[in-house]
DNA sequence: TATTGTTATACTCTATAACTATA
DNA sequence: TATAGTTATAGAGTATAACAATA
């Protein structure tokens, strides 16, 4: 007779009563099936999030960028070469300050985030489907409380 | 990491009704503050987490902690390696099944993760110092149910 | 001098294929 | 054949230093 494989039972309790184990692993779960939905359109996380930004905020700078989403400017920067590469942002120099470059969406970018979003919002309606609208609500609240209280 | 600070005004309604959003901010907040205070003694997240498993689960297989941590088999091997070069662990092959070996926390491992639990339950307890207990609890318990249900 | 954006680069984290030894 | 652990390696993510153009 062979033995099935029954995982055995593990004491998990002390890293389940951390704030950041937790936090980190829903984070995960939510991403993981995030990504799954955003094969078809081919958008990381993070170009998701810097997409819609420049779409709730015309002619935003690297630099607000960065700040928002904490990305270090070295980092952005291949970020936008490829959002630019597939048409989807447009850069246009600030003729009052030469250094800075202002950040829109192409019709492409436009068309893309829309849908995106869309995907996203189903995205979280199932990996949240769990929990009841006024948890999820009352979830987001505290997650905020936290990380802003940080900042 | 970068520094908070968002001087402009910039819309980020969208982004924050997101569930993945607020999740992984909060998560990156709360592990920034236990990196800060692990300093001292030269732990990662995950090395704390292992040691920890270890230690409430004795002789526990690598294996087992990968199930356990969503940890890939080849990434395990380099921090179990770590540990045991700084004495904190020890492998003990098991005569049964010689494939497997039994992992256990040495003297030093012992006392390392003893320190190491209630610096981790000091950053808990200050991250989350903005929300009350029970909101903690309420916190805690809707992350779980996030991404247990995913598993 | 300070700031924005950039290059180069390094270090960490995560992922895949394939090997070994044991069963 | 299957499993536990390992090696090698590649890709992604994140970090610092230093530079050019502009203010």
């Amino acid at each position: 007779m062979v033995k099935k494989n029954v995982p055995k039972k593990l004491d998990l309790s002390y890293l389940e009563s951390l704030m950041g184990y937790n936090a980190r692993r829903a984070a995960l779960s939510i991403i993981e099936d995030f990504n799954i939905r955003m094969v078809e359109i081919q958008l990381k996380p993070v170009e998701f999030s810097v997409l819609s930004l420049i779409s709730r905020n015309p002619n935003i700078s690297a630099k607000e960028i960065c700040s928002a989403l904490f990305i270090l400017p070295p980092n952005i920067v291949s970020i936008l070469k490829s959002l630019e590469s597939r048409d989807l942002i447009s850069r246009q120099v600030d003729e009052k300050d030469k250094r800075q470059i202002a950040l829109s969406l192409t019709k492409n970018g436009k068309s893309l985030i829309k849908k995106a979003e869309k995907l996203a919002m189903q995205s979280d309606q199932l990996t949240t489907q769990h929990i009841t609208p006024s948890e999820r609500e009352q979830l987001i609240f505290l997650l905020k409380k936290i990380y802003q209280a940080a900042a």
